[in-house]
RNA sequence: CGCGGAGUGGAGCAGUCCGGUAGCUCGUCGGGCUCAUAACCCGAAGGUCGUUGGUUCAAAUCCAGCCUCCGCAACCA
């Protein structure tokens, strides 16, 4: 009687700066899909973590005058401070510093080293000593420096190198046998045309810099951030380590959620590296877009121009937040973000909607009847639209949901919500409140409009796990009537629950005002 | 001819695979309601779907060319 598992990943994060509202997307949608599979009752794993070595943390490092290890337990901690700040649920954090996976990548390095998927070989790449970096033939602008626009020179260093030429036909056949493997499908002919290009095989350690996990039978060689980094989605399940049962119980992922700019390492380096240690290949890799500033610029560490999630989670909630992130971008694509389209979804969709759904609903209810219906209540044909709309809004939102489509799962939601202030229109309970023989058909209307916050508020459970529980509060309804199960239940909630009116579940912004309050976070 | 994506009412997008009177959200204008967070509901105006040509009874959708914008090109979420 095992659960279902369901193991998801967000790429690792780079600490070369602080976390920003990229890495908080990509996040979020991988913390929405884990509370989804909870809520359906899978037995989910959701990792997240810090891909920490590299040369440009060491030369990071250098600048702040701090020993590596010091200068991303920093940032790390910055990190882990924002998922904690906007709920996210993971299960994991891994860090590739950490001893476990270290141990475990060197394993796996000898591994492929004796079964003769690694040789050694020798690095030729163009240098530029001041920067102290290696630059491909085609990464060279005019064939200078990208960086720093000075001479470059052709240099040799000894490197291992892993055969992924060879796996190049056995990964386009899986692209072929398994379109889901890769989506969106515009990534998966990118993808399949860099292959057909030709690959080379992959230079996978370094001598040029030392903050990284040591080749263990060749000292002089720190391992390359392909072995290091894309291996955390099985050593964090334990594997290469004493203890392997949870890669046995959680292997292999469901899905791993990448940007796209990453998606060619795990979408061709993966499967290789997987290949070759004969082990089962994830069954999805899902590529998301980006978030750009208004210029179309990508938001980045590197250009300053960020906006801080931690301000944003700070000023109006994280739930706000997320439902913004979720709605407004559909999650395949790029979009552009502002601070004013997120402030007239706050306003719009969740205070004039849904937040007015329930102050209307509550404060009827306690106007009257005192926050208690009767019993008795009259059904009315004019109901059935209503019922028909919120009883089969489950198995749609199924639907979206199981291919990452949040942001229609969420218009679906809304679909209902507004339907349920257009019912309020047409059925007048105001009115009806002012005739004594009609009392029952009101409470029949006020009870509905209740049903359907209900089984909104477990709907948006994945999106917003700190709203839902006020509007069910709001109107009284218990655990049991907030399962899943009952998500498509007409008349689950209680007919005599205890209703009360609270706080607006979000106050709107005036819109003017707040732009500019923002602006002064904005450099 | 390196690879890929995009161009649809004022703004942002869906529709394009499997051709059949152009849809959503916001904005604008007009109306309704008074339970509610001046929120909610209804109606209207506004588009020759980047461009040229082709196929077809019929093209936003299929084909060819062109223009513009944007990514990728071996560690940027």
């Amino acid at each position: 009687m095992n659960k279902k598992t369901f193991y998801i990943t967000t790429p690792i994060y780079y600490p070369s700066g602080n976390p920003h509202l990229g890495h908080s997307y990509c996040t979020v949608a991988a913390d929405v899909m884990a509370r989804y599979k909870r809520l359906a009752g899978y037995d989910v794993m959701f990792l997240t973590g810090t891909d920490e070595h590299g040369q440009k943390i060491e030369l990071n490092a250098q600048k702040e005058d701090m020993q590596p290890k010091e200068y991303v337990d920093k940032l790390v901690s910055e990190f882990r401070r924002l998922w904690d700040i906007m709920d996210i649920s993971n299960d994991r954090y891994i860090r590739t510093t950490d001893d476990y996976h270290v141990r475990a990548v060197q394993k796996i390095f000898k591994k492929l080293y004796d079964k003769g998927e690694i040789y050694k070989g020798k690095y030729e790449g163009w240098y530029c000593t001041p920067c102290e970096s290696f630059w491909t033939e085609t990464q060279l602008v005019d064939g200078k420096c990208p960086d720093c626009g000075r001479e470059v020179k052709l240099t040799r260093e000894e490197a291992y190198f892993f055969k992924l030429a060879k796996y190049a036909d056995r990964i386009l056949k899986l692209y072929e046998e398994n379109p889901e493997f890769l989506e969106p499908e515009s990534r998966r002919h990118e993808m399949a045309n860099f292959i057909k290009n030709g690959l080379n095989d992959l230079c996978v350690s370094r001598t040029s810099f030392s903050w990284g996990i040591p080749v263990e039978f060749d000292k002089k060689h720190v391992v390359y951030v392909w072995l290091d980094a894309l291996t955390n989605y099985i050593t964090a399940l334990g594997y290469g380590s004493d203890d392997d049962s949870d890669f046995k119980k959680y292997w292999p992922a469901d899905v791993h959620f990448v940007g796209k700019e990453i998606v060619r390492f795990h979408a061709i380096i993966w499967p290789a590296i997987l290949m070759a240690l004969d082990l089962p290949l994830p069954r999805k890799i899902f590529g998301h877009g980006w978030l750009l500033f208004g210029d179309g610029t990508k938001m980045s560490k590197s250009k300053g121009n960020v906006v801080d999630p931690k301000i944003l989670c700070d000023r109006y909630g994280v739930d706000a937040i997320k439902y913004f992130l979720m709605r407004e971008i559909p999650f395949g694509a790029d979009s552009v973000f502002t601070n004013e389209a997120l402030i007239k979804r706050i306003n719009f969709d969740l205070a004039n909607d849904l937040g007015n759904l329930l102050s209307r609903t509550t404060s009827m209810i306690e106007k009257y009847f005192n926050g208690v219906l009767p019993e008795i209540i009259e059904k009315n044909n004019e109901d059935n639209d209503l019922i028909d709309t919120a009883v089969s809004l489950k198995e749609k939102y199924i639907v979206y949901m199981e291919k990452f489509q949040f942001s229609n799962a969420l218009a679906k939601v809304w679909k209902l919500i507004s339907k349920a202030n257009k019912y309020i229109d047409e059925t007048a309970p105001w009115a009806l409140s002012r005739d004594k023989n009609r009392l029952s058909r009101l409470a029949c209307v006020l009870y509905n409009l209740c049903e359907v916050l209900r089984i909104v508020s477990i709907l948006i459970t994945p999106f917003m796990p700190n709203t839902s529980p006020i509007i069910a509060e709001q109107i009284g309804a218990t655990d049991e009537v907030l399962s899943w199960e009952l998500t498509n239940k007409w008349g689950s909630l209680s007919r005599t629950a205890k209703i009360k009116k609270g706080d607006p579940l979000f106050p709107r912004i005036d819109i003017q005002k707040e732009l500019e309050e923002l602006n002064k976070f904005v450099n």
